[in-house]
RNA sequence: GUGGGUGUAGCUCAGUUUGGUCAGAGCGCCAGGUUGUGGCCCUGGAGGCCGUGGGUUCAAGUCCCAUUACCCACCCCA
C-alpha cells in the first residue's frame, strides 16, 4: 500500500487557502473586463512537438522539465509547463486572429489555470502551479506593450499587493540580436577567469543568462558588460523608446534594467517583470514580454504577440502576509432545541436558502449552548433559535451573536424566506484596505 | 541533479548535547462547572509503532548506518 499522500510538489489548496485564489482569480476577471480581454481556457495537455518547438529545445523547461509520456495510442503528449504555447496553438486552429483583426484591433485574451514543471519545489516553487496569463495578438506596438503591463500592474494593485517593482527592458530582435550576442560573448571571455563555474558554461549555451547571475563576481562582469540596449537596430530603439513613453504616459511606474533577461527562447524586444521582496528567491510575481514570431514558428500566420504570466501561488503567499478581516461566514444558523421543531428547522433552512440566504443547519436537537458554540465556531452573524416557547408562540428568537441583540420572529416570515439582511463576505478574508 | 535543515498528539513545537520516570507543553477536541444563551475562566478526559529499516547497548525518542518524506538554497523560473 502506497502512502497516501500527495505527489510531491503537488499540493493540496485547501478550503481555508480558497478565498485568496478566489480574490486573485476576481482580480484578473475584473480587470480583463475592464480592458476588454476575453478568457480563454485551453487543454491542459498538448503534443510534445507544440512546446518543443514554441519554448525552444535548448532551454531548461524543454530539456529536463516537462511531464511528457506516452498515451495509449503512442502519441507523445506534454503537460503544459506553460500557457503561452497552447494559446498561441488555439488561436491559429480557430483562425481568432484573422477574425479580430478583420475588426482592426488587436485580438485580447487571458487564461488562468495550473502550469506543470518537473522541478525541485521550493519556496515559492511547485511542480503543479497557477498562472494567470495574459495575450495580445496582431498588434505590433508599442503601446499594446504599455497596455499589457498597465493592466498586469492593475491586477495587482487591486489586490492591494505594495512593494512590486517592475523592471523593463529591450531584447532586441533577429536583426540586432545576433551580433550584440557576438560582441556579448567576446566581452565574457575577456573576463572568463572571474566567472562561476555555471556562467562559464552558460557562456556557450546561453550567453545572455550570465547577465542576470546572483553571484557577486559575476555581477561585477555584468555591470560593465555591453547591453542589448546599445545595440538596438534602430527598429527596435524607436520601438522601446514607444513603450517606455506610453507606459509614462498611462502613469506606470518601471525602472529600465539593462540586465533583464527572459528564459524562454520566443521573447523579442521588449520583455518585463515585477519582484517582490517576501518570497524568498523566487521574486518574480510576473514576467513576459513580446514573441512575434511564435506563431510563425508553429506554423501559422506570422502575427506579433506580447503578454505575460503571474504565479498565482506566489501572490498568495503575498497575500497571506497581508493579513486581513473576517467577514461573517453564514448569515444564518438554526438552532431547533427540541426533536419537534426540527422539521419546521428544516422548512426555514430551505426557504432563507430559496431567497438567498446562506443558512447552517445540521438537523439535530441540541443544548442551546452547544448550538451557539457551534455557531460561534462557524463565524455565524446570526442564530435563530427554535425550541418549546417559540413552537408555542410561532417565533424564532433571533440572536445577533456580535450585539447579543434578541428579537422575536414570525416563523410564518421565516418560512415565506424573509429574513433581515446581513452581510457575509462569503469570502472570509481578504486585503485591508 | 547538488548542498543544508527538519521528521515526537489533529496543529505548532519542547525533549536528542551529557542513553536510564522522556511520553511532554500550548492550541484544538470531548465532558463538567452553568436545566434555554457562545467567546473569557476553572476542573477533568480522550488522543502518540517519537518518519521507516537495521545496528550498538543491560537499556535508544536520545548514539551509529541506511532509507524515505517535507522544507530551504543552488540551478531555473511564475
Amino acid at each position: 500500500m502506497p502512502p497516501m499522500t500527495a505527489v510531491r510538489g503537488f499540493k493540496d489548496i485547501l478550503p481555508q487557502e480558497i478565498p485568496y485564489y478566489a480574490l486573485v482569480e476576481d482580480a484578473m476577471r475584473e480587470m480583463a473586463r475592464r480592458y476588454g480581454y476575453e478568457e480563454i481556457r485551453p487543454p491542459v495537455l498538448e503534443r510534445t512537438g507544440l512546446f518543443r518547438r514554441g519554448i525552444g529545445e535548448a532551454t531548461d523547461i524543454v530539456e529536463k522539465e516537462m511531464y511528457s509520456f506516452q498515451d495509449p495510442g503512442g502519441e507523445s503528449l506534454t503537460l503544459r509547463p506553460e500557457a503561452t504555447a497552447g494559446i498561441a496553438r488555439a488561436v491559429m486552429e480557430h483562425g481568432l486572429l484573422e477574425g479580430a483583426l478583420a475588426g482592426g484591433r488587436a485580438l485580447r485574451l487571458f487564461a488562468m489555470g495550473p502550469m506543470f514543471r518537473h522541478e525541485r519545489p521550493q519556496k515559492g516553487r511547485l511542480r503543479q502551479f497557477n498562472q494567470l496569463d495574459v495575450e495580445a495578438f496582431g498588434d505590433k506596438g508599442p503601446y499594446i506593450d504599455a497596455e499589457v503591463m498597465a493592466l498586469l500592474m492593475d491586477i495587482l494593485g487591486r489586490l492591494g499587493i505594495g512593494g512590486l517593482e517592475a523592471r523593463v527592458n529591450s531584447l532586441g530582435c533577429e536583426v540586432c540580436r545576433p551580433p550584440y550576442r557576438e560582441r556579448l560573448v567576446g566581452y565574457l571571455s575577456s573576463r572568463r577567469e572571474e566567472l562561476c563555474e555555471d556562467c562559464r558554461r552558460r557562456l556557450g549555451t546561453n550567453p545572455l543568462r550570465v547577465l542576470d547571475c546572483k553571484r557577486p563576481g559575476c555581477r561585477e562582469v555584468a555591470r560593465s558588460a555591453p547591453t542589448s540596449l546599445d545595440g538596438l537596430c534602430p527598429e527596435c530603439l524607436a520601438h522601446f523608446d514607444g513603450v517606455k513613453g506610453s507606459l509614462s504616459a498611462l502613469g506606470i511606474p518601471f525602472s529600465v534594467d539593462p540586465l533583464l533577461v527572459r528564459g524562454l527562447d520566443y521573447y523579442k524586444r521588449t520583455a518585463f517583470e515585477v519582484l517582490s521582496g517576501g518570497l524568498g528567491a523566487q521574486s518574480a510575481v510576473a514576467g513576459g514580454g513580446r514573441y512575434d514570431g511564435l506563431t510563425a514558428l508553429l506554423g501559422g500566420p506570422d502575427a506579433p504577440a506580447i503578454g505575460f504570466a503571474v504565479g498565482v501561488e506566489r501572490l498568495v503567499m503575498l497575500l497571506k502576509g497581508m493579513g486581513g478581516r473576517k467577514a461573517p461566514a453564514v448569515a444564518f444558523y438554526l438552532a431547533p432545541l427540541t426533536e419537534q421543531a426540527l422539521p419546521r428547522s428544516a422548512g426555514v433552512a430551505r426557504a432563507l436558502r430559496a431567497s438567498g440566504h446562506s443558512v447552517a443547519y445540521d438537523g439535530e436537537a441540541l443544548r442551546l449552548k452547544t448550538h451557539l458554540k457551534r455557531a460561534d465556531k462557524l463565524g455565524a452573524a446570526m442564530v435563530l433559535m427554535v425550541g418549546e416557547d417559540e413552537l408555542a408562540g410561532g417565533y424564532a428568537t433571533l440572536r445577533d451573536l456580535r450585539t447579543h441583540a434578541q428579537e422575536r420572529v414570525p416563523l410564518a416570515e421565516l418560512e415565506a424566506g424573509k429574513a433581515p439582511a446581513v452581510a457575509t463576505g462569503g469570502i472570509t478574508e481578504g486585503p485591508l484596505a
